[in-house]
Parts: structure tokens; C-alpha cells; sequence
DNA sequence: CCGTTTGCGGAACACTTGTTATATATTAGC
DNA sequence: GCTAATATATAACAAGTGTTCCGCAAACGG
């Protein structure tokens, strides 16, 4: 056998270069030389670890989804509160990282136009993320309709985020924050079920007109 | 002088046919030639309308918004609450129109990345849809501060209209707006006297930024 | 009716694109 | 060291790209 290589950390490497120019430069300047190039490596290097560029576009998403999972800190899983904040909050473009993922989330999903597979692979991205959310909403406040409730909590961060991504002056990080923790409060103030509940996890003060 | 014919007129009808496009294909798919068969005539007629393809999708991204500005019902100027109603609503992807114009938008977005002007358009566009809703809001609810609940509101339509235009079975038309509905219904629910919001303590960890 | 100006079809151009094929270097097992 | 297999550079290719240019048809002002 030849040189020893981890295919896929060599994967992972090309995807965040691709990454980085479409976050950069945009999904236009992301060539299949030009992520070579900002990758360090030619075309030939590309070609052999994926087999055309909507893979490459494709493992490109996922691998910035993977990325973003997996620096999502791990807490004390018992804590759904922060878990929940967490996950929220890792949805909004507050540091280079978050930015680059929202960047190359808005690119796949103007190529995901018409191209069924892409579409669906952001569709099951989303539900995904749904559930999670819905999960922890449902550890902490037990309200009639979780899911509804993590809809409207990521309605509300995702909002803030397409704004923030294009005017970042208006929305400075401590502003996006801002508006996170206020969506969270209406888990304690609106479900009259929650705030007859004393035990609820206090995290956010209960707020009594 | 020779055949008469309305330019600005004409160049709505080719900016129409590129949204059809976008929206029907994706942003890949709207070359000059495609564009310009989409509207029934060649790239004689685009190039003789438009100085060069970013310019098109410049006006075309343009000509959209005002295609919905155009298309909100008129009502009683008096009544802002049905005004505010039809503004957010606007911003729903829960007819062909309106799902037409968010295609168009995500693809200026993934195009706006790394393109200056294009951005600066994008992020003036929704500055003004933010001042017409805080105004509408304004009148309304005479909150301590209507533009963050007007950019509340907003940001809760955007982020349905995200996750609706990738995934319509989840969202059918009348979820979106039964969402709507509840978000508007927090106008009613949280008079400002209520909200209290200088002391609620934000015991959130700190991210840094 | 004529000259001039505009609208626009159509082809040509220069260039970039994704992709494929080839060559070379590198390494693991024998 | 030989062989075989892999990794990647390099070059070539065909298709498609935005753009430019030319030419003709149409229609207004005179």
C-alpha cells in the first residue's frame, strides 16, 4: 500500500477550505481550482476525493454542520437550560465560526434551489435540529406543544441571524444575545403550566408583573 | 425616433423572468441566455437593458420587492393593525409569489456574499421593511421600544419563511400563519407595563464575542 | 417618403468552467 | 530493490460563460 492517508480528515480539510472562500468570496468564486488553491493542493486532489462539485458542495455543508456540532460545548447534559442555550445560540453569527456556517449554509441553499438532493439534505438538517430543540424545550418546560415552542425559539434566533449576517453593525454579538435571552424568557412567562411549576429550573428569573 | 417602447417597463419583464428562473432552478441555472429565453427574447435585448449580468440580478432582486410592495392589499391607512398584519404576512412564502420572491432573495444573498454593493442593497432593503413595521408597530402598541418588537416580529416571519421555503410539508400556508398569529398576539399579551424589562437579569452565561 | 435612431436577433469572441486523462512521486509489503 | 497501489500535480478537453459586435427591421420626425 501507498502513502498512508485518513481519507476523510483529507476530506475534511478540502470542505474547510471550500468553506472558507464561499464565506469569503461568496458561492461564485468557489471554483474547483480556486478551493484547490485555497486548500493548498490542485484540482487533481480534489477530484480524487470527491466525484464532482455538488459532492464537494454537499460534503461541504454537512462537514461545516459536523464542525459546528461538534464545538458546541459539552455541559452537564442534566442541565437542559444551558443545553438549550447552547444549542440556540450556536445558530447565531456571533464569531467567525458561526459566521462561516451561516455563509455557507445561505450558498447551499440558493444552490439547493431545484436540486432535489440538496434540498432535502438542508430539509433533514433542519429537522434534525428541530428535535434537538424540541427535546430540551421539553425537559424544561413542560408545555402543551414543545415542538411548537422550539419552533418559535428558532424562528426567532434564525430571524436575527439573516439580519445580523447582512448587517452586522445593527446587530452587534451582545445585541443578538440580547434578543436569545429574550426569546428564552417567554419560556418562563408565557405557559401559565411553567410558571405555576416552582421547580422549573431557574436559570432565568421568573418575572412577576 | 424609433419604435416606441417603455424601457423601464420592458426591463421589469426580463427581471420577472429571471425571478422565474432563480426560483424555478436556482441561481445556477439563470445564465443570460436562459434568462433571456425565459422572457422569449435573446441576449440582444438583456444586454441592451442591462449593463451586465450583476446588474440584472442587482435589478431583479430590486424589482422583486417592489413586485410585493406593489401587491399589498390597500387598506384603511387608519387601521395598523391590519396594515402590520399584511406586512408580516408579505414576508410568508405561502403563495407562489411570495415563495418566488424568497428564492430570489437567498440567491442575492449567497450573491451578496463578497460583493460589496450587493450586500449594502440587501441590507437597506430590510432596514426599510424594519422602519415600516416599527412605525406600524408604533402606532399600535405603545411599547417602550418599538423597534425591537417590530425586529422581533421580523425576525419570527423570517425565520418561518427559512424553514418553511425547505421544508413546505411542514409548513403548509395556514401553519405559517396560525405562527404569525401567535407572534402577533404578544402585541396584545405584553402591554408595557408588563414586560418590566430593565430588571430581568439576564443569568445566562457569557459568550465571548 | 426618407433619414435617423432605437430595439433586438444572432453570431463571434475570449475566457472560464467542470471534468477527464496522463504522468510522476511516494510508500507499503514482499 | 522490486512491485503495486495510491496521492497528487499537470495538462488537455469540450462545453458553457458573460460580453461584444454587427446587421437588419421598425417607426418616428421632417
Amino acid at each position: 500500500m501507498p502513502k498512508v492517508v485518513d481519507a476523510e480528515e483529507r476530506r475534511v480539510e478540502l470542505t474547510d477550505a471550500a468553506a472558507r472562500l464561499i464565506a469569503r468570496a461568496g458561492i461564485g468564486a468557489a471554483t474547483m481550482r480556486d478551493v484547490a488553491a485555497e486548500a493548498g493542493v490542485t484540482t487533481g486532489a480534489l477530484t480524487h476525493y470527491f466525484a464532482d462539485k455538488r459532492e464537494l458542495l454537499l460534503r461541504t455543508f454537512e462537514a461545516s454542520l459536523d464542525g459546528r456540532r461538534a464545538k458546541r460545548p459539552d455541559r452537564d447534559p442534566a442541565d437542559a437550560a444551558l443545553s438549550l442555550y447552547d444549542a440556540l445560540a450556536g445558530a447565531l453569527p456571533i464569531d467567525d465560526d458561526r459566521r462561516r456556517h451561516w455563509m455557507v449554509t445561505v450558498a447551499f441553499c440558493a444552490q439547493a434551489a431545484g436540486d432535489h438532493e440538496l434540498a432535502a439534505a438542508q430539509r433533514d438538517a433542519y429537522r434534525e435540529f428541530r428535535a434537538h430543540v424540541t427535546a430540551l424545550v421539553a425537559q424544561i418546560a413542560p408545555v402543551d406543544s414543545p415542538q411548537e415552542l422550539a419552533e418559535r425559539l428558532i424562528a426567532q434566533v434564525d430571524g436575527v441571524a439573516i439580519q445580523a449576517l447582512f448587517d452586522p453593525e445593527s446587530w452587534p454579538p451582545l445585541r443578538q444575545l440580547a434578543a436569545l435571552g429574550h426569546a428564552l424568557e417567554t419560556i418562563r412567562l408565557r405557559p401559565p403550566s411553567v410558571v405555576a411549576r416552582s421547580d422549573a429550573r431557574p436559570c432565568i428569573p421568573k418575572i412577576t408583573a
